[in-house]
DNA sequence: ATGACGAGTGCTACCTAGGA
DNA sequence: TCCTAGGTAGCACTCGTCAT
């Protein structure tokens, strides 16, 4: 099967500092974090594995990432640690993402911050940045873990299609992929790395809020001092999230 | 017939506890 | 020590119901 793939220009640009993921006035909505150098020409049977971190979070950027192999070395990333991201402990990680680079893998990821995401919902930023994805990294076969309910997986693999001039037979949107799926678990593994090394870098700037997850009694902590203290929110914050407008209410300030 | 709204469903995440 | 399940948090989408 041949398949024209467009490759983006500009792609690979200098990476944004962390504080443009707190997403002040007029900083870019998505930014494209160079993890490889852009794939230019689809050589043999590639897949590319797209996923997501930070989905839940209310504090700091969501991540998509994407993880560009040879269909032949699906196995190999399996014996490399490419699995369910849920059960790799935080610290192992970066040891697993590590070694699946060295393996031959590529992967790029994406970098949204939280102001881009109190201003477009997370599936359609989840869409752009899974096309931008797609355009950087060609591949015959295209595997994402799905960011909607099953019922709206055709629509979502449709405009991706559509938006990537990738066929739709070449992608599937699948359930549970990043546990059932060795390209689209590394790609969980890379996206959550990254948005820990973001998370860290933004700790530097705003103090420590934790990893941004309302579960976190930390977060919570973090953010009624912060509100406490100046008035506002943080930049990094999703302002939107029923749990921070819960926290404006007067009441619970007390 | 049409539009608004709420419930149900399904996806994500993390943390914690318990068992192997 | 590692893995799994459960709990709690978020959002988006679809569909049924009800009012206009």
């Amino acid at each position: 099967m041949v398949r024209s793939h467009r490759r983006v220009p500009g792609r690979g640009a200098p990476r944004v500092p962390p504080q443009a993921a707190g997403g002040r006035a007029g900083s870019c909505d998505l930014v494209a974090v160079a993890a490889q150098p852009p794939v230019l020409a689809v050589s043999a049977a590639t897949v590319l594995g797209i996923d997501e971190a930070g989905r839940g979070a209310v504090l700091g950027p969501l991540v998509v990432a994407g993880i560009l192999v040879k269909e032949e070395r699906l196995p190999e990333l399996r014996k490399l640690g490419a699995r369910d991201s849920k059960l790799v402990p935080r610290e192992g990680r970066l040891a697993t993402v590590r070694a699946i680079a060295r393996s031959g893998a590529r992967g790029r990821a994406v970098v949204i911050p939280a102001s881009a995401v109190d201003r477009e919902n997370l599936t359609s930023l989840e869409l752009a940045a899974a096309v931008a994805l797609v355009l950087a990294l060609p591949a015959i076969e295209v595997v994402v873990d799905t960011p909607v309910g099953p019922r709206a997986i055709p629509q979502f693999a449709s405009a991706l299609s559509t938006r990537s001039g990738l066929p739709c037979a070449a992608i599937s949107v699948l359930p549970r992929a990043d546990r059932d799926h060795p390209a689209v678990a590394a790609a969980s593994l890379l996206a959550k790395v990254v948005r820990d090394g973001y998370v860290l870098a933004l700790r530097r700037q705003f103090g420590d809020f934790g990893w941004g997850y309302p579960s976190e009694p930390r977060v919570r902590d973090y953010l009624v001092s912060w509100l406490t203290e100046r008035g506002t929110l943080p930049p990094i914050c999703r302002t939107r999230w029923k749990c921070v407008q819960d926290l404006l209410s007067p009441r619970l300030l007390e």
